[in-house]
DNA sequence: CCAACGTTTGACAACGTTGTCATCTTAGCG
DNA sequence: CGCTAAGATGACAACGTTGTCAAACGTTGG
């Protein structure tokens, strides 16, 4: 909460020669302020250092100035990242950003989250996969109508801020470049069939495969679940399916991590033999040898965004807009340069 | 962040027939009341399933009830695992548990730490590596009198709750290992220098040599920074100056992984030709293939007892226990078994 | 049985904001 | 120039707790 010692809304407001009422309507940008007096009370504030309590705002408002962002994805990196988004957006607007971790282990999610509103009482609400698609769980936030915003989700949600990224076209960018390259037996590594994500980069895949007229027989499909692991055991599997496989796309880069581990270990060379491409420009990307090249989606800034728009509709109480596309981007590295 | 609904400490009061300051020492276990009342007014809030409202609470108190976890560490395995333990903790306490990134470009971590404290109010700190050794961050909260906890640090703190493990015993069981599975020719590959934690590490690994008896010119030292890339290129280090190394000490997992990713590589066999253990237990460690025999530490565990340690202080303003050491294991996979 | 003292209890004023509503300005228009 | 409506401003009561301090209650020892 609150501020360097013990300046109050009072101290701004004799200063500035106002009721403490002006003050409180400068610093929530509400109207009905004359701008000259905006100006004077806000070089007042600046030059004392002013901040407002938070506590006493939460309570005359009953506001709580907390964002929470619910997720269940093993994966750090991407949870990092988000929370790094929403961080800086809440900073920016004097919110809190929290996290919370749902655990299935303790019944469904929607569970999680009832336990969760019944003891904590928050503004807004970010949900990312595979959260973003538990229906119950929205169904639930719907119903309390708290602001909520989706991290690319598998199925848009009228009522709620979405982003996003095209999983569809990004698969086929994917597989273009690949195309592009020279590849004429192409892979694609799934991941779990469950998200709708790798659903739609395969599509991608597919498509691109169609328009450049390569024979269906020299491209496949291997089944893994998003782990390094199933990575590394696909690579058996195209050994046997498709041997003659020279370019691979794998849904995720811990996948194509494994795989490529799994290709090194049988003598295989990286990119020579074998080129792959991942998906998430994750950090063990860059940091791999050789390192991956990789599909990048902006997630610091779609979680920042998604944050900022949150803020909005809790603001205004008005959802203006509710679908936001972002780029991606094709990061090259070693693995496929 | 109030509660279900409505309920105040009034409602609680009247239908237990004793004063609001009455509810309010019971739910702060303030002394003076009597048990029967205290059992009463527990009852009743039982059964409305009362929550005390935070926000009235932090203005009135004028506490925060937010702990908050400083650090800057690119392994957001590690620094999620904190938050986890973290927030459990303050989950069972009615804390607030946030967390931030420290951004060294913005110049040192002292005035990202000033600029923060100088925008949100913290009843506690916790620090972990690399901040928790950061002595000008630490000198700028004692000065402040606020509560903290340091985890893992190089340098134990007096007037500090201190969470750690014996990184130098640490060293000395993953030699030992080693040693007792039959290497006679063995290798430390080490982190950053600047942190104490991989110094500490290294002097057990010397010490188990010695106490094993081992021909100093049969173990040697490469130098690493912690990074995946440094692992990999470590292993040409290694091909030249010891070739004939079987067992090998990774003073961290992303370094065991690039290692043995260019081992592979190159044609060797893990474990056959060169067995591996890394340090942390990362999530990777499991991924990998062959998975890796590493050093797990109880971080989960470490992060809240401090927080649990650090409320008690914030409550009682006693530090009673300053040092609390952890104990590890090493966790047997493929990388050497 | 009473004084003396510690323990328990409660009334009421903070805490620093925002909400409500009344009042004072200002601008527009005939 | 006067009237009206809209815009700007402020006084004051919430908001739900904890802090302070005084009063009521119990217990002990004489």
């Amino acid at each position: 909460m609150s501020a360097n010692k013990k300046l109050t809304i009072e101290d701004i407001a004799k200063k500035a020669g106002v009721s403490i009422k002006t003050v409180s309507r400068v610093f929530n940008n509400a109207p009905n302020v004359r701008q000259q007096k905006r100006d004077i009370v806000l070089g007042v504030a600046r030059d004392l250092g002013y901040q407002p309590n938070i506590s006493a705002r939460q309570l005359a408002s009953k506001r709580s100035f907390v964002i929470s962002h619910f997720h269940d994805n093993p994966n750090t990196d991407y949870v990092s990242e988000i929370y790094e988004g929403m961080r800086r957006a809440c900073s920016e607007e004097g919110y809190y950003a929290v996290a919370e971790k749902l655990n299935p282990q303790k019944g469904s999610y929607r569970q999680s989250l009832l336990d969760y509103l019944l003891r904590f009482e928050v503004d807004g609400l970010i949900l990312s996969p595979p959260v973003s698609d538990d229906q119950a769980v929205i169904r639930e936030i719907e119903k309390r109508e708290i602001p909520y915003a989706l991290i690319s989700p598998g199925k848009k949600k009228k009522r709620a801020i979405n982003v996003f990224i095209d999983e569809k076209g990004a698969g086929r960018s994917i597989t273009d470049y690949l195309i592009n390259r020279g590849h004429e037996n192409l892979a694609f590594l799934s991941g779990l069939n469950s998200h709708a994500a790798s659903r739609q980069r395969e599509a991608g895949y597919w498509e691109a495969i169609e328009e450049a007229q390569i024979p269906k027989k020299n491209a496949v499909r291997l089944s893994g679940d998003f782990s390094m692991r199933s990575g590394f055991t696909a690579f058996d599997m195209l050994v046997k399916k498709a041997p003659k496989t020279t370019g691979i796309f794998a849904a995720n880069d811990e996948m194509a991590i494994g795989l490529i581990v799994a290709a090194l270990g049988k003598g295989k060379k990286v990119p020579e033999d074998l080129s792959v491409v991942g998906f998430d420009d994750s950090p063990f990307a860059r940091a791999m040898w050789p390192s991956i090249t990789s599909l990048a989606q902006p997630v610091d800034e779609m979680a920042h965004l998604s944050t900022k728009k949150l803020i909005g509709w809790i603001h205004s109480n008005i959802l203006e807009q509710s679908r936001f596309e972002f780029s991606t981007k094709i990061i090259e590295r070693g693995s496929c340069p």
